[in-house]
RNA sequence: GGCGGCGUAGCCAAGUGGUAAGGCAGAGGUCUGCAAAACCUCUAUUCCCCAGUUCGAGUCUGGGCGCCGCCUCCA
């Protein structure tokens, strides 16, 4: 078994190596943080946190960093439309993005560095920049020269030429490249601002990345991930700044990117308003659902949303869940004897999901696996037992968790419902079932589910 | 115009040379006092079309058609 990751640098699927053996650095553009994410950007956030478990999951040291970029435009404009100040508005929806990401159990990273914390790593690339001759001062401003760096567009796959005819130059900005872009950007008045050499003013958006992976991870690593629109020009750019300092050492080993959701055939995005605030959706779904059905496709293949598309995930997740509920109810059956019967072969599964997880991270194909798995558990519950019942449930478990979905379901009872529940197995084996009926329907109206299975009765909150 | 990608059943999808995973929805059956859950059977002779390579192609090559993304803020 051996990890392939495809490259978009190389545009090949690639053995995966890292630079130290057994130990993985990665860094992941995270959310500029001026409004609630959506569903779109959900996926490339759960894409990332799901590659850190696969590695973990795979034996590697991981040290995963996702930033914060906590100061732009569009802060300064949200924070001014809203009244509030620019500080309160990136507290705010720095905890609205920690508060969206646990419901979809996405991890913490390592470290969630902010820009604003790193103004002075910043001053101090940009003057390296300036001192190599990959970057030049204009009027407060600073530009990287494109020109400077011989690879730039390798990333994209873009000529300098192509990129010239489609570049948009704003009134005033001094470029000798049309591609040349801002790595410092002298101040305004009323907005954030900090001294530099070149004067008072704010990072341009590109840099940040590449002066946070130096002062946090070194200046290479092994993985670096973000949505596939990042590509151009974030990601060509960081890799110009890096890689201009560093010849010879790749700023990452392996570029990742994921591809977007897809609404009525086109990209979920902001600008193009058919977006769906992940909020909103948790207020109807369950976040267990939402991560699932944003890994029911290959990352780097356009996933479909439609209005059926969560209802679908959440009958088949439950499928899965259910399958977890029966087993553990056997397990916890008392008067039953020790099943014995077939044994499963959790080897066996557990093989294929690692050799579908390490191709490329196919989450979805392994997510398959685990469905065989189930049928193959529910069947031999079905017909009375199996003989490991117990690590059966913690392959279930243990393999659910690598993708990152809880299929343990939470459950309390209330003494009252315990004694409801009671009072209906009275009724039934007085062959009442007018009365036995008439609880199950108020249980129903509680929401929870009753099922009669041969070790006993089962209880389920509704779905 | 430049660059990149996609096209698999009603729907969502996995699958990069060996004879079509999985899920949802649907039909029939089993189990059950009735349900629920589950199980069994059925639902793509076929992977947009046409050529080619090969013993063999959804998978490789060439051409065509359709769709999408990036090139401007964007996950």
């Amino acid at each position: 078994m051996q990890l392939q990751i495809y490259n978009t640098l190389t545009r090949e699927k690639e053995l995966f190596v890292p630079r130290i053996p057994g130990k993985v650095s990665m860094y992941l553009c995270g959310p500029t943080v001026y409004n609630r994410i959506h569903l779109g950007n959900a996926r490339t956030f759960v894409l990332g946190d799901t590659i850190r478990r696969i590695l973990v999951y795979l034996g590697y040291d991981v040290t995963y960093v996702q930033n914060f970029t906590d100061v732009d435009d569009k802060i300064i404009d949200r924070a001014a439309e809203l009244g509030i100040s620019v500080d309160e508005l990136v507290e705010q929806e720095i905890k609205n993005y920690f508060t969206d990401a646990e419901a979809l159990n996405i991890r913490a990273a390592d470290k969630h560095p902010r820009v604003t914390a790193h103004i002075g790593d910043i001053v101090a690339f940009i003057e390296d920049l300036i001192a190599g001759d990959f970057a030049y001062v204009s009027d407060g401003d600073v530009f990287y020269s494109v020109e400077s760096f011989p690879a730039y567009g390798q990333l994209s796959g873009q000529k300098l030429e192509d990129l010239a005819l489609g570049s948009r130059v704003e009134v005033g900005e001094a470029k000798r490249h049309p591609a040349d872009f801002v790595l410092w950007k002298a101040a305004k008045p009323g907005e954030p601002n900090w001294p530099s050499p070149w004067g008072a003013g704010r990072p341009g958006w590109h840099i940040e990345c590449s002066a946070m992976v130096r002062s946090e991870l070194g200046g290479h690593i092994d993985i670096h991930a973000g949505g596939s629109d990042l590509q151009f020009p974030h990601h060509e750019n960081e890799l110009a700044q890096s890689e201009a300092l560093c010849p010879g050492e790749p700023l990452a080993r392996y570029w990742v990117h994921g591809a977007f959701l897809i609404v009525n055939d086109e990209k979920m995005s902001k600008s193009q308003g058919n977006f769906f605030i992940l909020r909103d959706i948790l207020r109807h779904h369950d976040g267990s659902v939402v991560r699932f059905f944003l890994q029911s496709a290959h990352y780097r293949k356009p996933l479909a949303f439609d209005a059926t598309s969560l209802d679908s995930a959440n009958a088949a997740l439950h499928r899965l869940k259910n399958t977890y509920a029966a087993l553990e109810h056997v397990l916890a059956a008392r008067d039953t004897p020790p099943a014995s019967g077939e044994v499963l072969d959790l080897a066996k599964y557990e093989e294929r999901f690692k050799e579908t997880l390490a191709d490329d991270f196919n989450a979805a194909g392994a997510w398959g696996v685990l469905f065989e798995l189930a049928r193959e558990a529910n069947t031999a519950i079905t017909r009375g037992g199996m003989g490991n019942t117990a690590e059966v449930l913690d392959t279930l478990h243990k393999l659910a968790d690598v993708l990152g979905v809880e299929l343990r379901v939470e459950k309390s009872i209330a003494a009252e419902v315990e004694e409801l529940i009671a009072r209906r197995e009275e009724a039934r084996r007085a062959r009442d079932f007018w009365t036995a009926d008439k609880i199950r329907q108020d249980l129903l109206q509680l929401g929870i589910v009753l099922e009669d299975t041969p070790q006993g009765v089962r209880w389920k909150l509704k779905w």
